[in-house]
DNA sequence: TAAATCAGTTTATTTTATAAACCAAATTAT
DNA sequence: ATAATTTGGTTTATAAAATAAACTGATTTA
């Protein structure tokens, strides 16, 4: 009847970015702190969850002399969306 | 372009109760637990939660000599589930 | 009448989400 | 030059949430 639902993805902020990574397929730290809304601290401890389950992949990287988190999706957390979604429409469809 | 989701609705097991109680208006402790998987320990809990938020009507009566908690949908509780489900597709549809 | 079942509630524990505090380097102001 | 501020984050502490385990009380069934 109900799919279970990913708990790394059941999250709002988790969800926004993988969200938001679907479609842009390159975001820094400061676009997606900006865009999502969410503070530095609350952000980094969600991009380690989903960079840690596979679902993202983080390069560390330079641009000029400042430090710059780039963030992609990985293919398994595509899946893992795509998963979710589906999950989700058992929750969200009236009549089967 | 994230809308929030209301912490009430965006837990799986009161996502499933009201997404059961939308389609049937009407449903028993049982019947809810059986749909839903859940222990009665965490149903009776999440239940209390959906009731005190207006979101369900509760209840207790009777059946022969058995109890029975009668579970049914709010009008504030079917419009938080429709706001949800709308604010949920902020974080699904691709391309706005 | 003892054991098991039904229908739940209460309580305790683990997990999670979140913000506050912190750190280091770079930039800007005095 | 050096003090203050900003940028780009991480670590840590706290509050909230989810969940199961333990319990209660009445009702069947053995």
């Amino acid at each position: 009847m109900f799919q279970p639902l990913d708990p790394l993805l059941h999250s709002e902020l988790r969800l926004a970015v993988m969200s938001l990574l679907v479609s842009v397929e390159e975001a820094e730290f400061p676009y997606i702190k900006e865009q999502t809304g969410a503070t530095a601290g609350n952000l980094s401890v969600q991009l380690d969850k989903l960079s840690e389950a596979g679902y993202i992949a983080v390069e560390k990287t330079y641009k000029g002399k400042r430090p710059c988190t780039i963030c992609r999706i990985t293919p398994a957390g595509l899946k893992a969306f795509e998963d979710y979604v589906n999950a989700l429409k058992s929750y969200l469809e009236i009549s089967k």
